[in-house]
DNA sequence: ACAGGTCTAGAACGAACGCTCTACTTAATG
DNA sequence: CATTAAGTAGAGCGTTCGTTCTAGACCTGT
């Protein structure tokens, strides 16, 4: 680790600001919406700061914003699942993510319904071309399964099991968020979390 | 209906071939990565005809080509759909739309992986707006969860199951979706078809 | 023949895009 | 104090954006 990754700090460097805030313009506006200016405008950096740090330009501000917003996500994640023990005492995994839905609905209408999935956006505007951006989200995504699939693992599921109810608590996860921001409604993400959790009892 | 609206004949009027080319475009690149000149050019048309017929500008040739691929959608639905009677004799409605996911995942690899969920794109593009392209995109959605809906109570479902049940269908395919074309494999889409199966089988 | 729509054709406009460039200020090091 | 690098600052490059505009081609009814 460097000495500042994009940490929230009271006193965050020019950099730092600039991948907080391109990270959360890509969330709400895409890739291909954003620019580099507005970036730099709402970072408080100028243009010459942004090509400083960033001298792969708009895409490489991109790789780093979204990598950022990628292990928030997981963070997020990894806390709303870890108060599922292996037992059955707090409900089980299944009780666990669809507390994780529900956090993500209130979230998402906090925001007025605009800060969804950090990546999906930026993923579906470059899918014609071979940018790195591409890879990015990809290794977001595998992550995330990751982090459901060891927390289902751990519950006692088959090796087999976890890892593909993992695909698919994530992909239910992602499209009920896209659902409830162009809805406007929390109920996309609560029937999510609750036919998730049906999902899951029928494992354990 | 009027006298051409967007079909697929062997000569399509000038305003059909913009919807069509808008569409596919749109799906591929995004609302903002879709330029007008490019949807003229490819449509085999000039500016002043686009806005001869679009008055709208951008936005109005947009909404045209979101409902077109909308009803196109729906229509893949309910044929993928309608296999399934009321009987089990054909696996229910649980093994219908395991087929569904099995025909979107086949689509998807066919095109290289860029064929994705018509709408989601540029739904995420236009949250912060108040754009119609934002209802366009809600009554697609709606729209194809009541064709599931319709589905799974005429197989039996108590009409509170049905609806909650075809929310999140229409969620995780949307969902599966995405993460198939980021990780380029059918898998996120058969393991979707797969779990939404045995999710179905717990309510007949 | 002629008038009046419908449709085609593309030049041109102002604005915004990503990016490059030079000039300036600050901080650390010999 | 001199030197060098790091970081800040923004004017301006060429390009493309969505849109507007005028002009001509085509068809139909009288």
């Amino acid at each position: 680790m460097t000495h500042s990754s994009a940490a929230k700090s009271a006193n965050p460097s020019t950099r730092d600001r600039i991948v907080v805030v391109a990270a959360r313009l890509i969330q709400r506006q895409g890739y291909v919406g954003t620019g580099i200016k507005q970036i730099a405008k709402e970072a408080d950096a100028t243009l010459g700061s942004v090509y400083h740090f960033f001298p792969g330009g708009k895409e490489a501000v991109a790789v780093a914003a979204l990598a950022y917003s990628a292990e928030e996500f997981a963070e997020m994640l990894r806390e709303g699942l870890e108060g599922a023990g292996a037992g059955a005492g707090d409900g089980g995994p299944g009780a666990a993510i669809e507390r994780c839905a529900g956090e993500l609905a209130v979230a998402l209408r906090e925001s007025g319904w605009i800060d969804g999935c950090p990546v999906t956006a930026a993923a579906l505007e470059t899918l014609g071309t071979d940018s790195e951006i591409q890879r990015v989200c990809a290794e977001a995504l595998r992550g995330w399964e990751r982090i459901v699939e060891e927390r289902l693992a751990a519950a006692g599921l088959a090796p087999g099991d976890a890892r593909e109810l993992a695909t698919t608590v994530i992909s239910t996860l992602e499209g009920a968020e896209v659902t409830a921001q162009v809805s406007r409604s929390e109920e996309p993400l609560r029937a999510a979390g609750r036919q998730l959790a049906r999902l899951v009892g029928t494992y354990v």
